[in-house]
DNA sequence: ATTATTTGTAGAACTTGTTCTATAAGTTTA
DNA sequence: TAAACTTATAGAACAAGTTCTACAAATAAT
């Protein structure tokens, strides 16, 4: 029955609606195409060892990046497999990274038909799907040069004080140990928030933990 | 042409994936029915004041602001429509909350299209949808009332302010998006950091993105 | 039915955090 | 090597956030 596939399409969201909506579309770029719904990780797997794959549609449920790696994985059993990320996740953080992991496309939630309709074409006729706002990001990184890993552009005192914040400690707790100013505390932050284009701890936090394990 | 609309429904989704889906769903169990789908909260309220609609099926992740107090506004406008609330959270902190607050349903996003269907024929039909997670949590709540998750401590507005917290919006922020003062918003935020054992934002996020998607 | 607790809300006084500006020392770069 | 950033640091004025107290309404407990 594969035979009579003109492709074969994984999509891959925890969310039946989800999987469902992407389905529908691909059978309408795609008529003659398999599809298949799969709800996790584990079941990804097992399709990807029985069936030859032209595009994994795939959600990424959690913002700490773990499922970065899983890209590699995948890589691994179907090396010309072409994989556009759907996700609910701001392409500013994110985007990047799983494209420099080997992703074909980051297509946002929120893209409209069209913009969907045109990345899952794009992915599959020319191998890459980038929106106008990553590329963007792209050529920021690559003028102005800002290392991959945006922690790296903090100073060591930077770093620290940005640990400590993260860690949940107050200005005033930071002055106090550091023997600083508490106005300096707050020039430092704004520098750190500054550089790693973030205006709140929350988001900080996120980025901090996104790549503190992460080698550049 | 809306009287040749067996029933009319509004969609309500910033994803347009899921919008489409559910309305796919919604058309195929009721053929002749107008499907309205709308992307954010002043969509609905225009759309509410122009055509009777028979059901809403609500996403709360929207980032408009949208919370529990969106019901009685909407029921105000339309007192019989029904609402089934379609949302990616958990169930276990959100549904009773919303069922109180008036929602007919609450359907998560991980059930499948069979569960859908149900709900919505079950809202339609007989005014309600209680899925078996609930109403086991209900029993629970009524006869063993145990605490587990956390954040089931908080009242409504306590998790409301928590999760803008989360979010990173600033207290200032805050009190006027809720027009609240600002000592009434560190007023809650002690009380949440009190309930939840924590003295500092970093270990509310913490404690808020570990239990927002656990069962108990 | 009465009492106790929780919830939603603030005013005033006070503490913490930010902004804006500035400066000396260290590092790059033309 | 001089000019140009970067880094580490504050003072002062101002803005944001906290504390403490309080009170009415809603809920729960006795």
């Amino acid at each position: 029955m594969e035979e009579q596939c003109e492709f074969n399409f994984i999509v891959a969201d925890d969310h039946t609606i989800v999987r469902q909506g992407v389905t529908f579309i691909l059978k309408e770029i795609h008529k003659n195409s398999c599809v298949y719904q799969l709800a996790n990780f584990s079941e990804i797997i097992k399709r990807l060892n029985t069936t030859p794959i032209d595009l994994l549609v795939l959600d990424i449920s959690f913002p700490d990046g773990t499922s970065l790696n899983i890209i590699p994985t995948i890589k691994k059993i179907q090396p010309n497999i072409k994989i556009l990320i759907f996700s609910a996740f701001d392409e500013n953080i994110y985007a990047i990274r799983y494209l420099n992991a080997g992703a074909s496309g980051y297509l946002s939630k929120l893209s409209n038909e069209d913009e969907i309709k045109l990345a899952i074409k794009s992915v599959l006729n020319s191998g890459k799907y980038i929106s106008k706002n990553i590329q963007e990001k792209i050529m920021d990184t690559y003028i102005f040069k800002k290392p991959k890993n945006p922690l790296e552009q903090l100073s060591n005192r930077e770093i620290e004080i940005a640990k400590l914040l993260v860690e949940g400690f107050s200005n005033i707790d930071i002055c106090n140990t550091l023997n600083i100013q508490k106005s300096t505390v707050s020039t430092y932050k704004n520098r750190i928030f500054e550089k790693l284009d973030v205006d709140n701890l929350s988001s900080l936090i996120q980025i901090f933990n996104f790549y503190k394990d992460k080698k550049e």
